[in-house]
DNA sequence: CACCAATATTACAATTTCATGACAATGAAT
DNA sequence: ATTCATTGTCATGAAATTGTAATATTGGTG
């Protein structure tokens, strides 16, 4: 799932520039020309990230920022504020007003970037990297939670451990052994056979319906998580 | 309990000049003279933010920053650097090393309160005194009141900072270990099974007639607070 | 096809891990 | 001094997880 950026802006060459940039970044964008569509898309859109403009017609950028925080819908969405006005006491009025960052007009593409990846890292981990994903089943280890498409798959410790060790390298075939060495950990004694009970306890797990598995056996060589059959 | 933060830094003036001006506004100081001495005092007090300057003896301030995200302990403080370098290159790169702002010398200790009020405000917003919410769930840190919609919550002391803990960082998974650290304190002895008592006396005050429990018990690895289940 | 070896599946008992209630110790408020 | 709230620990039962063995199924080979 990728992460979806409110832009509230009225200038339309800027719009443009971010959207392009934003996008080639793998970012979706969702774009309003003013101030009460913004309120308006915050709420609907839920978006990860607004980045809002400090001049708008009508409502100002401040005040924008005052009440996406009052709203409780909207009030942990990150804001960067953009802005032409570097003058510090604006930008301490920015920062207290709620904004998590500002970035001055003009601004580079890759700047406005970083700051977008230092904000979400620290608001959204999960948004962030820490995330694994293989095909349409994704596992993120800050949470611990496992999804196949847009289901919540649950695991037992064991087999989340053992799909997060397959997601971690992907397309390798592991041995019973090579899995109890690093799933079980190098001291424990278990029967090479117990990881068949494992492997079906994921598989059954993350296959709900007739979706397809993507663990393959190899015969007498081991497991591996792959897209080829 | 005052904000605590750590200043990494070689020039005496600047140390002088910070310490004043952060102590006027009532947070507590320590102070590093160069890296070595940082990375230990970071591990050691646990700060709750770090300034670091861009240029120090021996380990550069980039090199610092990398070393604190590595570190467990450490991974989540954030850090303000300090630097006379401004072009955007240099800035991007202390961006993507992990730091969440930077403040360019010279600066006013006005901005620089403004800044780190805005970065606490996004990693620790209690510490900004700023209202938390999760779902129905607020949690008011001035007034030390919580609400779960609009009925009025009793907390003890330590489920007040069991939840605002979660409320800091929903979604994410905390060990019992993890959460005595951060919760209980760095230095006290408290059985791990101690926390599960008090997620149990917390839920019991939060989840009032049939709502919703949004605490998740992940086995074998901790509790989260949790929309879905 | 018939056979063998490897894997899949099922069932079950043992073990871990967690929820819950009770209790004594502590300290603050009256 | 007494009451009340809070806290940490433990004991117990419930629930989830785990390893193993027994049995069924599959795939490859002659």
């Amino acid at each position: 799932m990728k992460t979806r950026i409110l832009l509230i802006e009225d200038d339309e060459n800027i719009t443009e520039l971010v959207r392009y940039n934003l996008e080639r970044s793998n970012y979706v964008v969702d774009t309003a020309m003013d101030g009460e569509e913004g309120l308006m898309r915050a709420s609907e859109e839920a978006p990860d990230l607004i980045l809002l403009d400090w001049m708008l017609p009508n409502l100002s950028g401040l005040e924008i920022c005052r009440r996406l925080r009052r709203s409780p819908e909207t009030a942990n969405v990150p804001i960067i504020m953009l802005t032409a006005r570097a003058d510090e006491p604006d930008r301490i009025r920015g920062l207290e007003t709620g904004a998590d960052d500002y970035v001055t007009k003009p601004f580079s593409p890759k700047e406005l970037i970083a700051r977008i990846q230092a904000v979400l890292r620290r608001v959204r981990p999960a948004l962030a990297g820490q995330k694994l994903s293989f095909e349409d089943i994704s596992l993120d280890n800050v949470s611990h939670r496992v999804m196949r498409g847009d289901v919540l798959i649950h695991l037992g410790p064991t087999e989340y451990r053992l799909l997060r060790h397959f997601m971690e390298n992907p397309g390798r075939v592991f041995s019973r052994e090579q899995l109890l060495d690093s799933v079980w950990g190098h001291d424990v004694y278990v029967e090479p056979r117990t990881v068949d009970v494992h492997i079906r306890r994921l598989r059954k797990a993350i296959n709900v319906n007739g979706l397809t598995d993507y663990i393959r056996t190899v015969r007498s060589a081991g497991y591996a998580l792959d897209s080829r059959r």
